[in-house]
RNA sequence: GGGCGGUUAGCUCAGCCGGUAGAGCGCCUGCUUUACACGCAGGAUGUCGGCGGUUCGAACCCGUCACCGCCCACCA
């Protein structure tokens, strides 16, 4: 098949990526290989992909297509996130749009309403993994919510449950009036906002005067339950055990003490909502109020409701939280309680999806004791059963389950895996795993009722890696592909997901669920900022795949991934690696109308000439640092040694150096030899390159030979030392510097690039001799010497140093000889440079005595070579007069 | 208040175990050359954030300061 004269992504990616999901590309039979297993960080149903996807999978991509090529049995497991509280927003809003409410419908009949959203947008994002080129296991894929996942999810909250790590628990959370529902402390953003300080005046009941405090939130006067100073703040110590008249309400309070209360801040006496806010209700509790008797002047909604001692009059009923500050500063204002007024940045709580102010808010929830379980999450990080790159991570991690607080995973949602828990009527718990588990609990034929409530998304997506592997049934599936090798996630979902799966997989495999994890950064938009729609400043990895093609977007993600960086993605570096697709591309081409094919053999072929030998040297070379940086996840350096060796070594030299071997001319012998070893190299350029470009690759493959397999399943090269030939490296470098001198000369004397020249050695070894021989037709090739002489020359000339010889270019009349004096005196000032600080090195005592040996022999080698390159240059500016 | 990361060419970034500072893009000059102008050849460009220390030798190690970014944290 000959191919096309221009590089057309777009053609030939669908029609691959269909190919190999059909024939069972990306997962063969390989039951006796070693496995590899990678799982795809759950995308959510809802989504589609963003550029952070394609940063996240293309990395997976690449371990998983090498894995495969070296022959493992690699597994990238796939599937999708149930999100709890996305999928239902995205829902409700459609319904919203369409002037419907979720609360018009039952709860089963919403249910229904997203599942048959799901079935019909869920593979939205599934579609557009496939146009990245990610080679997952379709045929397994998975969802949170299907039934075997959700097996497992139900399983471990009731084996949690019966070990008592979950509990129940009246306690203050995170409520979203937004959304009507807890969230987990992760779940809460804080953000800098400006709010005022308000210092108040409460009188004293026996009408001593008053105790000043000062509040951010006044309107919570209405729940408040006492006033507290710290024990030992004197100023206060005559107020202990009076009671005080709170304004509007009329409720009477003790002021009591508190270590919380903080003699330094405000007036020294806070007042105590335990109802509303974290610190107050452990203040409450210390004072001795049970969480029962605590107020609660909010209702879902965060609108004003009547407390349990009925003292909040009818006209704040109703009142939003910012609706009731107003009346209540306006009330205490009035009645000269309003001391004075600030502003001030205060740090305040929003619902990372609902955007609205969370509200600590007393109801009963399920909590996870997390305390417990960090304790083996941490030692396994510190022991190394699981290695965090980039290291520094550590740290964070380390701090986050030192501190970490229990988890809460109730959720008042519809969507989602519903709590198994049923209750009596008294509110008794029966946690089974279904009810009739429940109700042999129960023990007899009390009514019960299943928990309204759902779990965090979260507490299941922590399963994952032993959840989508038939975890609870004992498959040999789980039993070879777990602990996975490597979890690739970004690091903003290190606590969420990354930690949890740790603790839940020892918890439950007794097993780390990876041996690796792989944290990157962001991607971001080219001036650094955070990309996102509100912004405007979001790239689509899908129009940089129709603009670019898949494979260009892809070595880009590997290539500016550098360890502990976010990324700032411009998309002229997009561009730039699409040009190295099509430049690989022409080599094909160029290689194909030469009579280049595919090779037919793993092993590198035998070679004589020593460009060969050279390029198969330096092919394993590439081989070895490509594996070493995989093995170190160094995605930019992997990267970078591909595109070096093939645009620069390969292109750029190695073909223009064949170029007369495969001339009419050649000798039919080396030209044979030529192409098969050309063949082959090019053969190992397309499997090193899979993994970052696996399309054009496998277009390429396939072009350029009848093959009997793909290359997706090709043989990953073996770096083979064997194959580097010291004397022919030798050589080929030497022609490389040679020609590159005589190219510099020529440009910067403005010689025609046409002219051809005589080139009068002087000084050259028996070995030069050799190889201007040798390389006769290269060096006419390249450098335009048509002929060499070891006769002296006569007239002006350009003159080059290689080593011991001398090049010397007769260009009489061509020649500025002022120019030429000039080049030259520059090359003779950096030789001198260099030979004079080596010199001044070796000079010092210091250096010589105690620096590494290697580093003397080193700089003595390179001082005798300074030196007598400096001299030669000097010799040839003198022969110029 | 803690913790982490960053500061290297005009821009975006590499730089491993301390031993003569690199890449891509951009810029300048030239070029129908057995593939490729999405290309070829050549070229210019650095107080490695500041200061101090360790060392024969520091972009790299240590200390410190400055600025930028992120994460965590109950100061009402």
């Amino acid at each position: 098949m000959t191919i096309d004269k221009t590089f057309d992504p777009a053609a030939i990616e669908a029609r691959w990526y269909s190919h190999w999901e059909n024939t069972n590309g990306f997962r063969p039979e390989r039951p006796d290989a070693e496995p590899f297993t990678i799982v795809i960080p759950p995308p959510n149903v809802t989504g589609s992909l963003h550029i952070g996807h394609a940063l996240d999978n293309t990395l997976q991509d690449i371990l998983v297509r090498h894995a495969r090529l070296k022959g493992k049995d690699a597994l990238w497991v796939v599937g999708t996130d149930h999100a709890g509280i996305a999928t239902q927003m995205v829902v409700e809003r459609q319904m919203n749009a369409a002037g419907e409410k979720r609360t018009d419908l039952t709860r089963e009949q919403f249910v229904e309403r997203v599942w048959a959203w799901k079935e019909e947008s869920g593979g939205t994002i599934t579609g557009q993994l496939r146009r990245l080129g990610a080679s997952c296991d379709w045929a397994n894929e998975r969802f949170t919510m299907d039934p075997g996942f959700s097996r497992a999810v139900l399983k471990v909250f009731v084996d949690l449950h019966a070990k008592g790590l979950i509990y129940r628990d009246k306690r203050l959370v995170n409520w979203d009036p937004g959304l009507g529902t807890a969230i987990s402390d992760l779940e809460v953003e804080t953000r800098e906002v400006q709010g005022k300080f308000y210092h108040l005046r409460y009188p004293l009941e026996d009408g001593s005067g008053f105790i000043a405090v000062a509040t951010t939130r006044p309107e919570t006067l209405l729940a408040d339950m006492m006033v507290a100073v710290h024990p030992t703040d004197e100023r206060y110590t005559a107020m202990v055990g009076k009671r005080v008249t709170l304004p509007i309400t009329g409720r009477s309070i003790a002021i009591g003490t508190d270590e919380h209360a903080d003699p330094e801040l405000g007036s020294g006496a806070v007042k105590i909502t335990p109802g509303h806010d974290f610190n107050d209700f452990e203040v409450g509790r210390r004072a001795g109020f049970a969480a029962g008797e605590m107020l609660n002047m909010l209702d879902a909604k965060a609108r004003v409701v009547q407390v349990a001692d009925g003292l909040i009059p009818d006209a704040y009923l109703g009142l939003s939280v910012k609706d009731a500050r107003v009346a209540v500063v306006a009330a205490l204002e009035e009645a000269g309680l309003l001391d004075r007024v600030e502003d001030r940045t205060i740090q305040t709580p929003y619902g990372d999806r609902s955007g609205v102010v969370i509200e600590p808010w007393l109801t009963d929830q399920w909590y996870v004791d997390a305390k417990t379980l960090a304790g083996p999450a941490i030692e396994a990080v510190r022991s190394g059963a699981i290695k965090v790159v980039p290291e520094s991570w550590t740290k964070t991690y380390y701090n986050w389950l030192d501190n970490i607080q229990p988890w809460c995973v109730s959720r008042q949602l519809w969507w989602g895996h519903r709590i198994p828990a049923w209750f009596d009527a008294e509110g008794t718990a029966f946690v089974a795993l279904d009810e009739a588990g429940a109700r042999a609990q129960a023990g007899d034929d009390r009514v019960l009722t299943q928990d309204e409530d759902v779990l965090d998304t979260w507490f299941s997506s922590a399963l994952w890696p032993f959840g989508t592997l038939g975890w609870p049934d004992e498959t040999a599936k789980l039993a070879k592909h777990y602990p996975n090798d490597v979890l690739i996630s970004g690091f903003d979902i290190l606590f969420f997901w990354d930690a949890r799966m740790i603790m839940q997989g020892l918890e439950f495999m007794g097993e780390v669920p990876f041996r690796t994890l792989y944290l990157h950064g962001l991607v971001r938009a080219p001036d650094g900022a955070k990309m996102s729609k509100s912004k405007g400043n979001t790239v689509d990895p899908l129009g940089l795949i129709d603009r670019y093609g898949a494979d260009a977007l892809r070595f880009t993600m590997a290539a500016m991934e550098s360890q502990g960086r976010d990324i700032k993605l411009d998309e002229r570096r997009v561009e730039g690696y699409r040009n190295f697709a099509t430049k690989l591309w022409n080599a094909a081409r160029f290689a194909q109308s030469n009579g280049i094919g595919g090779s037919t053999t793993l092993e590198p072929p035998r070679a004589e000439q020593a460009v060969n030998r050279w390029i198969l040297g330096e092919t394993a070379k590439t081989v070895q640092a490509l594996d070493l940086a995989l093995a170190d996840l160094r995605f930019d350096e992997a990267a970078n040694t591909v595109y070096q060796f093939v645009w620069a070594t390969f292109c750029d030299w190695y073909l223009e150096l064949i170029k007369p071997a495969l001339g009419a001319e050649a000798d039919a012998g080396a030209a044979a030899e030529t192409r098969t070893v050309a063949g082959w190299v090019l053969d190992q350029i397309l499997v090193m390159l899979h993994p970052f470009m696996p399309f054009i690759t496998e277009e390429l493959w396939h072009a350029l030979a009848t093959r009997d397999h793909d290359l997706i399943v090709a043989a990953w090269p073996m770096a083979d030392a064997r194959a580097m030939d010291p004397a022919a490296s030798q050589e080929i470098d030497w022609t490389i510097r040679l020609v590159g001198e005589i190219r510099a000369a020529r440009a910067e004397l403005n010689v025609p690039p046409g002219a051809k020249l005589v080139a009068h050695v002087r000084d050259a070894s028996e070995v030069t001799r050799a190889r201007l021989a040798s390389q006769a037709a290269v060096l006419a090739r390249l450098a335009r010497i048509e002929a060499v002489s070891f006769e002296p020359a006569v007239g002006g000339a350009a003159q080059v140093v290689v080593d011991e010889a001398t090049f010397v270019l007769p260009l009489d009349g061509v020649i500025d000889l002022e120019a030429e004096r000039a080049r030259l005196a520059k090359g003779i000032a950096v030789a001198e440079k260099e030979r004079d600080a080596l010199a001044g090195r070796l000079g010092s005592a210091a250096f010589v005595e105690r620096a590494k040996p290697d580093a003397v022999a080193k700089a003595r080698e390179d001082h005798a070579l300074r030196s007598a390159e400096a001299d030669r240059l000097r010799a040839a500016l003198a022969r110029l007069g």
